[in-house]
DNA sequence: ACCAATCTTTACAAAATCTCGACACGGTCT
DNA sequence: AGACCGTGTCGAGATTTTGTAAAGATTGGT
């Protein structure tokens, strides 16, 4: 419990999943609810340092809910919304949120946000960007480069986020809507061979070992034992 | 702990948050407070040896603060008001704050007021300016000079802040929202391609290998390697 | 008020990257 | 083996991001 804790208010389970699974990623401690009455309720109960809420919710919607939390105690909030149109109206009423996002949002905006938030707020410490290592490989967030023995290797942004989603759970297999969903965020409609084709890059660049194929199923970083 | 504490009582979060980003970055202790009450916590419990200070504030505002910890013991206070209308009344009413400046302000001048109040309080030592290097290049704040083999480099005040924030930390990459906040101040929505016109204007000046393009994400200075 | 320096924005070209389909290949099942 | 589906790979075209110059706006000084 040394870092952040936050709370994730959102009623689509794929966005939840999504933002929660990255938050988690990079170190932070995140508590879900899916609807306004249950958001408020785990507010109160887990006292979060942050909170991302959608505008949009059963039972009321994040406006209400914005309001109910503040009331209790000061904490910043970041607000996911619909539409620029609709960012513009909350921030017109001059609603308590510190930050708003539009939808769709990559998760590392929504991640760099956060920490910006937090490191505002200045209460309670982000977890630092960990440099971690996938069999030879350096993977270092904070730089965005991979190296390989003092050899940087280029990378594109989707090709950076990728690995980095799948090395940060070694041998743990994703299916390819959770990778676009983490990594591309979300947008419906939309997959093809998107998925194949970046990890098709990332093995020729990186060597054909590191990413293993699970047919039928999706993709993993090889975990080398354990 | 061996350098000034400055404590920042600021609600609008955006300020503060490039007011604490900036200080901390020349070397400051900061620590922040969002509202009147916790201001006043926070200077009993941190003894700051100056306080940034916001005039308006949630709980009760500026000058009740400031009464406050005068209360306390002498501390210097710098004040920040909204118009200079403003200022001229709390001059008027003989307010204790040692020093005034009028939003909105430059993180530099901040820096700058800073620094001359502590001299003038003449008890702790602000952080010393520090020449630092980046490949064949001096930055040396304190003169505010890019030199290169004695040969003095002249750059205007936006591209040298530009450069120092960028060289205080070599090899991370900074999103141009980061670098707006840090180099220019809060001033929001706005933006578009400045930051890219100042990096491009560096790069004719000092070379353009010194900072690395990090495509979709943002700019950071060569680290030479590691 | 004028001039000089600087900053911001715009506009367009250039570069980098992304998406998606086509087709071949390989795995799996019967 | 044969059928079938998922996967590897490639590249064209679309899209996004960046470089750059120059116009327009702002600032500061005289």
């Amino acid at each position: 419990m040394d870092y952040a804790t936050i709370a994730v208010i959102e009623d689509e389970s794929i966005i939840a999943a999504a933002v929660a699974a990255r938050l988690r990623r990079e170190g932070f401690n995140v508590e879900v609810a899916p609807d306004g009455p249950s958001g408020v309720e785990l507010c109160e109960r887990s006292r979060p340092d942050l909170v991302v809420l959608d505008v949009m919710l059963p039972g009321f919607d994040g406006l209400e809910v914005c309001r109910r939390i503040q009331r209790e105690r000061p904490v910043p909030v970041l607000m996911l919304t619909a539409r620029d149109s609709e960012t513009d109206m909350l921030v017109g009423l001059g609603i308590g949120a510190d930050d708003y996002m539009t939808k769709p949002f990559s998760p590392r905006e929504l991640v760099a946000r956060v920490r910006a938030l937090l490191r505002r707020a200045r209460k309670f410490p982000s977890p630092p960007d960990t440099i971690f290592r996938v069999g030879d490989l350096e993977v270092d967030p904070s730089r965005r480069q991979v190296r390989r023995q003092e050899e940087i290797i280029h990378l594109t942004p989707i090709e950076f986020e990728l690995l980095y989603t799948l090395a940060a759970r070694p041998g743990v297999v994703f299916t390819r809507e959770q990778l676009l969903s983490e990594v591309w965020g979300y947008r419906d409609g939309f997959g093809g061979r998107t998925v194949d084709s970046h990890v098709g890059a990332l093995r020729r660049k990186l060597g054909s070992d590191l990413l293993r194929t699970v047919h039928g199923v999706g993709y993993a970083v090889e975990s080398g034992g354990i």
